[in-house]
DNA sequence: GGCCGATATTTCGCTGATGAAGTAATAGGC
DNA sequence: GCCTATTACTTCATCAGCGAAATATCGGCC
């Protein structure tokens, strides 16, 4: 069941269409934002499918995997909500759900006590090296597509283009 | 305020913690993983933001995109949900909201009376001729980081990939 | 021509995420 | 040493989107 396809097709007719009627049209930046949204919405389905089995969503694999790879397995909310791109609603609800699993701890910090300190624990490293791995084989296939060369090109842009609109503000 | 730089800093400093412990990892893949989507979720809230405004979220958009720029200014609710990548419970909410707002309009098929046939109205069109062009140069910036044959490039990659990544079914 | 499985769409109940308001603690001016 | 603004997090009400079941229609088989 090949479902990008038509959207693929359907994008290039449609803005092929909308621009003989909208003068000014960025024909090309509107098919690279389009497309762009496309794949990252079939990727996050196919995570979120993998992760259904052990009753996870992709935001919360995200915040575990940010308190496994940070150097020394803690952070804070805060923290967390800025590289998990989170909002703070969603990690409180998120952190609750991994602290009941037991895959994560929550403590005060004494400096601060407004500051809740997050801490991965054992087990919850140990669901981390459990769960990976089986992901790995299909994530390979997702960029099979392409060339060693075309992967390395392909991360620069990302990389470029992650740290140019950044800072653009929106123009109200 | 910059908010995606430290995610981009992180990503990389995490990814290559995680390498060193978990055997096997394809960082590279991991890499791009993360960096479409984090592209894919800032470039989305920038869209968001701006139809903010006037009440409507992207797929709402989307959809009232693909009737516009259909050959015939009409579809079905299921060919909708394809194109534009939405679940039929979610299509006949936006499908409603959009008719009770005069942007389109609903019938029946006459050849096969399960069908809803939408079509857009002429204040459908003049909604989105109004919508769009204030924000074509944001949508330019965006994408300002690129040379002529770098966004050539990005274009065929990410149309490569979405082609690719289409019909591998998930392993079970 | 009536029955059965498939298809198109809607309704319903639930979950994940959000913005706005609330609570608690700190920091800085005076 | 208090008062105010700020910061860190949580609670609450709400909403978009989803899966499963309901409804309506079609198409084919006998």
């Amino acid at each position: 069941m090949s479902r990008l396809k038509p959207c693929v097709d359907a994008l290039y007719e449609g803005v092929g269409r909308v621009a003989d009627n909208i003068p000014g049209l960025p024909t090309c930046e509107v098919l690279l934002l389009r497309l762009l949204l496309l794949n990252g919405e079939a990727l996050l389905r196919d995570i979120e499918d993998k992760l259904k089995p052990v009753d996870m969503n992709e935001s919360d694999l995200r915040t575990l995997m940010m308190l496994y790879s940070s150097a020394d397995g803690t952070s804070t909310p805060s923290e967390l909500c800025t590289l998990a791109e989170q909002k703070p609603t969603n990690m409180t609800r998120i952190t609750t759900m991994l602290v009941k699993r037991g895959l994560i701890s929550r403590s005060h910090a004494t400096h601060d006590r407004r500051q809740v300190v997050l801490t991965i624990t054992a087990e919850g490293r140990r669901f981390v090296r459990k769960l990976l791995p089986p992901m790995f084989p299909d994530l390979k296939d997702r960029f099979a597509c392409f060339s060693d060369s075309e992967r390395k090109t392909f991360e620069r842009l990302l990389k470029k283009l992650a740290l140019h609109i950044d800072p653009v503000p929106p123009t109200p």
